[in-house]
DNA sequence: ATGAAAGCGCTAACAT
DNA sequence: ATGTTAGCGCTTTCAT
C-alpha cells in the first residue's frame, strides 16, 4: 500500500480510501491510485484491514456438518455457501464424522480464525464448550445441549410418526426401527415418533448403526431372525440404503415394506422405488444462514427454534401391503 | 494478551512465548501464564499473529470445484479436507457452477484472504487471471490454460476409449456420445477418446449438456430420431443419470446399451445396473492436496501432471448386446 | 531466561 | 478533500 501511495504520489490514507471505495476522493487522484494499483498488481491484505477495523468482521463463517460428502450435508452446505456468497462471505467447512472430539477441535480452529459465526450440526452430547466463543451460532439438523443459539431442525417426531402410520395403513403390525446413534437428538426424536405411532405395539429396534454396511447386516439379521418384521422404518439416509441392499440380497424387496427418513438421489429409480419422508436440506441450510446473518447483524431477540416440515413421498416400497 | 500478561505478572512477550509453545520459559512462569489464560478464557488472534510472523502462512487453503453437492466434487472436497485437517489447515470451498465469472471472483476472494494455496477445477477457458496470485495452485480434474501449476487429472482419453471399445465388443456399431460443455478439457478429452475408439465410424454427438434434464431430453430426441443409436456413451455423471431416466421413460433400458464416465452412488442398484468408467475422486483430492502442501513447503521443481487411472466397472447396462 | 521497542499492513481519529 | 498519527494484537529483533 505504501508502494502504491508512492507510485501515485499520494498519501497512504488516500490509497486506503480509494481501495475501500470511499467517495471523498477527487476523481483525478482516485484515477492515479487505480492506475498504480493495477501497475503494481496490488491486493489489499484483508487480515491487516480487519485487525484495525471497528466492526471486527472477517466476512467468514464456519459450517460443521456430519460429512460434507453425504448428500444431506452436501445440499445443506451448498445452500449455506450460496446464501453466504450473495453477501460476499466465505465459508469454512468441516466434517465431524460423529466424533465429538473433532467437533470441539474444529470449532476451536474456526474460532481462532475469528469466523463471524458458525453453523453447527452437533454430534457430541454437550456443546457447553462453545460458551465464550465470539460470534453467534446456529444449530442445524440437531439440537444442542448446554449452549444457546437458534436452531433449525426438521419435524422429526411428526415425520417419523407419519412414516410409521403410513405403514400401519398398509396393514403392517410388525414394524422394525433401524436408527443411528442414540445420543443424537434426531435419532431419539425419530425413534420417539416411531413409538408414538405404534402405541404399545412397537417392533424390534436396532440403534447406533453408523453406516449402510452396519444397517445391511442388521437388516439381514432381523429378517433371518425368529420373528421377522413385515415392514421397516429406516431413520436415516445411509441406513435406508443399507436396508435396500439387504432386501435385494435376500430377494425380499417386494415383500418387506420400507420407508426411509431423508430422501436421497435416485431413490425414485430403484426397484421398487423407495418411499421416504423427505427433509429439505437446502431450505434448512438457507434458513440457518439467514438466521445466522441476522444475528451477525445485531439481532438480539431470544433464540428461536425453526422447524422445517417433512414430506412423505410414496414411491412404492412403502406401499407394499402385508 | 496484555490482560493475560498483567494477570500473570509477566511481560507480553512471555505470554507470547508460552502461547506458542516455546521452550525457553521457566516452568513456574509458564504455569502462571497458563492459569491466567484459562481464567480469562484467552484465545490468540490468529490474524494478528500471522500479520507479524515471518512465514506469512494462514494455514488456510481454498478449493474451487464445479459443485460441492455433486458426488464427484463432494468426494474430492472431502479428501482434500481430510488431508488438510491432518496438518491443521482449514479449507475454504466454493462452487463454480460452470460460471467463469464466479471462478475469477471466488479465486480473488480467496487470494484476499491470503490462502496459502488453492486447488481449482477450472471452468473458464483461461486461467491467466491467476498470474500474480500469492500461493501455489494445483489444478484438479481439468487442465488449465494460460497459468502454471501442477495438474491432477483422470486418464480421460484412455478411459473414454475403453468405454467405447467395451460397447464395440458387444456388437454395437452405432454409438452416440453425450457430453457436457465443450470448453472443458475433460469433455474434449472424453470426446477424443470416443472418436479414437470408433475410428471413422463415429455416431451422433450431443455436446454442451448442462444437467441431467438436458441429457434426458437429448436422449429421447436421439432415440426417437430417424437413425437411433444402439448404444450410448455418457461422458459425465449427471448426464449418465439423465440417460438412465430417458431409457426408463421409453422402456428401452434393456435394449439400449449404456456406459457412463464417472461412477455415482447406487449405480449398482439400478435396473439394469449401470456400467461405468469409474474415476477416483478421493484419490484425486488426496493427490492434489499432497501436491499443494509440497509446493507450500517450498517444492520448486517444474510443474507436474499427475494422471489418475480410471477403471471400467461392468455392471449390466454396458453389456447389453445388439 | 526475560523484557522493551519496533513494526507487520492497514484503518480510526483527528488534524489541516 | 487530503494527510498525519496512533494503534489493532501479535511477533520480531535486540537488549539485558
Amino acid at each position: 500500500m505504501n508502494d502504491v501511495a508512492r507510485t501515485a504520489g499520494v498519501s497512504l490514507k488516500t490509497v486506503s480510501r480509494v481501495v475501500n471505495g470511499e467517495t471523498t476522493v477527487a476523481p483525478d487522484l482516485a484515477a492515479r491510485v487505480q492506475a498504480a494499483v493495477e501497475t503494481l498488481d496490488y491486493r489489499r491484505h484483508l487480515g491487516a484491514s480487519l485487525l484495525r477495523r471497528n466492526d471486527r468482521r472477517t466476512r467468514t463463517i464456519g459450517v460443521l456438518l456430519e460429512d460434507v460428502s453425504n448428500p444431506f450435508s452436501a445440499a445443506l452446505h451448498r445452500a449455506v455457501a450460496d446464501e453466504a456468497g450473495m453477501r460476499g462471505v466465505q465459508v469454512l467447512a468441516g466434517s465431524l464424522d460423529e466424533d465429538p472430539g473433532r467437533e470441539r477441535e474444529l470449532a476451536a480452529a474456526f474460532a481462532q480464525r475469528q469466523t463471524d459465526g458458525m453453523i453447527l450440526a452437533p454430534t457430541g452430547s454437550s456443546q457447553s464448550y462453545l460458551s465464550g466463543f465470539r460470534g453467534p451460532i446456529v444449530f442445524v439438523d440437531r439440537r444442542a445441549t448446554g449452549a444457546l443459539g437458534d436452531t433449525v431442525v426438521s419435524t422429526n417426531v411428526a415425520g417419523a410418526a407419519g412414516a410409521v402410520r403410513h405403514l400401519l395403513t398398509h396393514g403392517h403390525r410388525h414394524i422394525a426401527y433401524l436408527g443411528n446413534l442414540r445420543r443424537l437428538t434426531t435419532a431419539r426424536e425419530r425413534h420417539r415418533g416411531y413409538l408414538r405411532a405404534l402405541g404399545g405395539r412397537a417392533g424390534p429396534a436396532v440403534h447406533d448403526l453408523l453406516d449402510s454396511v452396519a444397517a445391511e447386516r442388521a437388516t439381514v439379521a432381523l429378517l433371518r431372525g425368529s420373528d421377522p418384521p413385515t415392514a421397516i422404518f429406516a431413520a436415516q439416509n445411509l441406513i435406508t440404503i443399507g436396508v435396500v441392499r439387504a432386501l435385494r440380497r435376500l430377494g425380499r424387496e417386494r415383500t418387506v415394506a420400507l420407508v426411509g427418513f431423508d430422501d436421497f438421489p435416485l431413490a425414485d429409480l430403484l426397484d421398487p422405488p423407495v418411499t421416504v419422508v423427505a427433509q429439505d436440506p437446502a431450505r434448512m441450510g438457507r434458513t440457518a444462514a439467514l438466521t445466522l446473518f441476522e444475528r451477525i447483524d445485531g439481532d438480539k431477540r431470544p433464540p428461536r427454534e425453526i422447524r422445517i416440515p417433512t414430506t412423505l413421498i410414496p414411491r412404492g416400497s412403502g406401499e407394499i401391503a402385508i
